[in-house]
DNA sequence: CATACTGTATATACTTGACATATACAGTAA
DNA sequence: TTACTGTATATGTCAAGTATATACAGTATG
């Protein structure tokens, strides 16, 4: 499994698993219903704690990604996109309800920060 | 001057001041160029620290509604409705930024995030 | 059943950031 | 000098995020 992590870049253990799951998912590189790692073996491989790779699972699972079956281990999902879809509406929907909420009390209109969103979409940073 | 502080909402003390003050200002119950009340001053009757209505205000300055002069007072400033638009909408724009990250790796299209905008934009509630 | 895997739950430690503070400093004006 | 103004520093408290060890529970197979 080709996994890395860097401890010093501040983003967490956790979240770095994820991402790069996801990625691996996205990308094909781990086919629908294929086994992930199991916790413990890739707790060892990168030497941190089961419950760090847990949390990372889980995460994949809350989004859709994978099944975790206890006792068993976890497995890609069935490529729902649409509901990955709108988990991920989901989550970036708080994201766009605290811009509102700013801009409603200063005076930005909506067409204003869909001009900017526009903008930030099109935009080709990542990172 | 009318604030009024709770200590069991949640929302921190300096951010309640920030909210009135904004709220006195855009409704002209604070007029232009008049003093607010001193930081000792409102911190004497709210029984908080002097820091703290500090912080207040020092966000007050930030966003464009009022200048503060050390050793005067702090005034409310020329309204300049353009400044603080803008100024809001640079606060939203980090929000919305975070959106569109989350919003792009996970295959939500630019149109269904303006669609959620409008949807969270037109909503009335405010808390 | 025993073994060796899977994932899960609990209780704990560490670190960081947010919030609020007291106290000492510096500018302004009568 | 006195009495106001805002400012800077160093400190304290608390909650949230991150990661952990260890003990528990389900699954499968010889």
């Amino acid at each position: 499994m080709d996994i890395l992590i860097s401890n010093s870049g501040g983003t967490p253990i956790y979240d770095q698993i994820t991402r790069q799951m996801k990625g691996l998912i996205l990308r094909g590189e781990l086919a629908e219903g294929e086994a992930l790692p199991s916790m413990r073996l890739l707790a060892k491989e990168l030497r941190i704690s089961v419950i760090t790779t847990k949390r990372a699972y889980e995460e994949l699972e809350r989004e859709g990604f994978i099944t975790t079956v206890p006792g068993k281990g976890c497995f890609v999902a069935p490529r729902n996109l649409e509901l990955v879809r709108e988990e991920t509406l989901r989550r970036a929907e708080e994201h766009l309800s605290q811009a509102v909420e700013i801009a409603r009390t200063g005076g930005v209109t909506l067409s204003e920060l869909i001009e900017t969103l526009q903008l930030l979409y099109g935009e080709d940073e990542h990172e």
